[in-house]
DNA sequence: TTATTATATAACGGGTTGGTTATATAGATT
DNA sequence: AATCTATATAACCAACCCGTTATATAATAA
């Protein structure tokens, strides 16, 4: 039973259910999720560790970045489209990543701290 | 979202999880709750009152006691389908239930407290 | 009423969580 | 090698969570 509670506990932070939204729309590196989100890379980064902990997201080395993306093809499935399905029309995701439309992560990861820094916070 | 958030808080406690897993067997009393989990009577009143903020339970009177029982038929009916299917075959949530046999809510309310106290706890 | 029972609430304490800043590590470039 | 970038980890702190005990409330019984 603490299987299951240690799946729902990794669901009940709303930072998490706003990356898996984003996740959802195409796997993406932290510094973009930390962008999207208005939080720090390392809030960003442990987050996402329990995630992969938990079967959630896996990552794959991309040069400088490392790009984390939904796994769907295991036990958690039936929770992952019950929450896609929630997160579909949801109106804090769809703006969490409409702001990524203007990020380009290959010039902006660095420089986006300090917008951070300045209060940004969607 | 932070409604979908507050929901698998509520799951993602392990305790709740033997309640759910309690009253899907049948509606129950608070003390019975308390004696099957072997914990105290105000620690199952809280959950249950937090079960029943976001709609998982629902309560009725009946005399000395308050019944509690699950909700499915709302929006939280594929959540608990879901957590019932897992459930189901649950050694921990089987020993809870077989640990009421003995007990008998209109003699052993009071009793039991002691019970708990010498250390009981399944 | 008074007494008894079941439940709810309040207050406290230890453990966890999620944010931050500072620092360490790994990969890429020169 | 030295340097830069993205990510991971560590340390700290405020807030929350869940257990307990003590007490208040609501319902029944004498």
């Amino acid at each position: 039973m603490e299987e299951l509670t240690k799946l729902f506990k990794i669901l009940s932070d709303l930072n998490r259910l706003r990356i898996i939204a984003l996740l959802m729309q195409r796997k993406m590196c932290v510094c973009e999720i930390a962008f999207a989100l208005g939080v720090t890379q390392p809030a960003v980064s442990r987050h996402l560790k329990k995630m992969k902990a938990v079967g959630l997201v896996g990552d794959e080395q991309d040069g400088f970045w490392t790009n984390y993306s939904l796994k769907w093809g295991n036990e958690h499935k039936v929770v992952l489209d019950y929450v896609g399905g929630w997160l579909k029309e949801n109106a804090q995701a769809a703006r969490d990543f409409e702001r990524l439309k203007g990020f380009d992560k290959v010039h902006s990861c660095k420089i986006d701290k300090k917008s951070i820094q300045g209060g940004f916070h969607g």
